[in-house]
DNA sequence: GATATCCTAAGACAAATGTCGCACGATGTC
DNA sequence: GACATCGTGCGACATTTGTCTTAGGATATC
């Protein structure tokens, strides 16, 4: 009778990137960011997805000022992994391989993350290619 | 009022995964599938699920038959599209450059497809890595 | 300190998801 | 034709998701 694993929904999702993005901010907060991108949700819809969030353990909050300051639990990183997996086990039988085609085909790199990835590929296949400038590219994220 | 627009839900995905798979089936079938995969669900389950996969108009049935036999209407394709297209929009900022560093990292390509993936973006750099076998591999689905 | 504000708490409510149970008709079997 | 099967129709029910309303406390404002 385990209850279902808590899982993030789009909806807070939405909200959980604009934390992510500032690192923590009150209700209000987070309802103008959402606003500004075109996210039409009322003040206590914001407060119920953050509430949410926060029994869910994905984001705590700071309860000591008037308005609550949340702060994400879990990095994106986390939540990546886990709709990464989901794709590729759900949709394309763990074979990674057609997913990042279609990835590339139909949203393409800019050049350098192109390169990056194509860095990547190379070490991965057998630093086929000589070109002499591999120097790492210390992307910032 | 709009009801939310239709979305295929993770359960409907299994099931709809056995039809891509074997092209048609009948609940049954289904469920045996399902079972040798491990899924433990009732008939009734089944059968509510494709149901409602055909009401979201998804899949279709002959009921010529005395057992229902359902057709996926979609393909794999365009579910994967949607799915990545929210991926990287939610989740990466549209970015897909980081999006395929972390499936590479964490969903290892086997050789066979790792080249592949390399070809295509040879292509996209500037074929810049010089070495004479490219024959271009036609990798068919 | 009366008011206007802003907050959170609590709940409401419809739709979607996850999983069935069961009545009842169509079929197959002696 | 009586009985065991198998199949669909229909409905049920708990949870989750999507969105809000409203009551009532804490703060700021004159």
């Amino acid at each position: 009778m385990a209850k279902r694993p808590p899982t993030i929904p789009d909806s807070e999702l939405d909200v959980l990137n604009v934390l992510w993005d500032r690192g923590q901010a009150t209700v209000r907060e987070v309802l103008e960011m959402l606003r500004a991108v075109g996210r039409q949700w009322s003040y206590a819809t914001v407060a119920t997805l953050l509430d949410r969030l926060e029994t869910k353990g994905v984001v705590a909050s700071d309860r000591s000022a008037l308005a609550f300051v949340y702060r994400p639990v879990i990095t994106s990183q986390e939540v990546r992994q886990k709709r990464i997996n989901n794709l590729v086990e759900k949709l394309y039988h763990g074979e990674p391989g057609q997913l990042v085609l279609h990835l590339l085909k139909s949203h393409p790199l800019d050049p350098r993350q192109a390169m990056e990835v194509r860095a990547v590929l190379e070490e991965m296949t057998g630093e086929r290619s000589r070109k002499g400038s591999e120097a790492p590219s210390p992307a910032a994220d």
